[in-house]
DNA sequence: GTAACACTTGAAGTTAACTCTAAGTCAAGA
DNA sequence: TCTTGACTTAGAGTTAACTTCAAGTGTTAC
């Protein structure tokens, strides 16, 4: 698989595709003879996993760590359990924090729904 | 209030309080004769507010908009209710993406807890 | 054969959201 | 009086995560 459809299967631009195996968050991808990528099946497994996470906010920082660990093998399983364990916690800590917000939001939208009736009323007052 | 109790009461640096106060994210605080910030409850009603959404990570950007459709009064309700809809919607869409993380990352620790080597470790024999 | 195009690399630039620095003011304590 | 320490401002610096650029290579279309 070229990086253009890469790019297209995932939407992530193929400037980050590139930076992303840059960094070391996705291991490094083969290149044909002319020196171009050519993404495998396992390649696209890690990017799209690598897409879930970062969408879900975790740092490029624990990911690209999580990748190395997984690249020593069976020895740093443990390491990585923790890490990813740790990596929950937060996402919950994060989903929590926004619920409360989310709470609030509704609040005051319901708020300023019920202020909009008044103001439409007065407007009706005025026309007759 | 001064700006270190608020701060302390916040957990916000007082640097970030300026900050918040120099871009309009917050409506701008009095000052004594000594031109040093004296804040309101208010000016607190405010903080905590701003403190809640930024945790959820509603951008700046569309706060100080806020902030300043608010600061215009009456006429603008309309708006306000459309930018916390908006707001609200798009938070309520990253919670979901979250979820999804959230119910991934609970798969691959379990895997991790019953020590049943992940599908990925076969990617492993093809690199190092 | 040459022009267009997709790709390569390393490095510089961008954006959001702070965070720090420098230079200065002012009130209180030894 | 002098010093300490909290505060002020404008502006520069930092960090994460891309994104763009410049210069070059290799493949395809006419």
């Amino acid at each position: 698989m070229t990086i253009t459809e890469v790019s297209k299967k995932f939407d992530l631009s193929q400037d980050t595709l590139r930076y992303y195996e840059r960094i070391g968050l996705i291991p490094s991808v083969n290149r044909n003879k002319g020196g171009i990528r050519d993404y495998t099946e396992e390649d696209c497994k890690w990017i799209e996993f690598i897409k879930c996470m970062r969408n879900a906010g975790l740092p490029i920082e624990v990911l690209i760590e999580y990748v190395g660990l997984f690249q020593q093998g069976d020895a740093t399983i443990d390491a990585r359990k923790k890490l990813l364990t740790e990596q929950r916690d937060q996402l919950i800590a994060r989903m929590e924090d926004m619920q409360k917000t989310l709470e609030r939001l509704n609040c005051k939208i319901e708020r300023y729904e019920q202020a909009i009736i008044p103001i439409e009323n007065e407007l009706k007052k005025s026309e007759d």
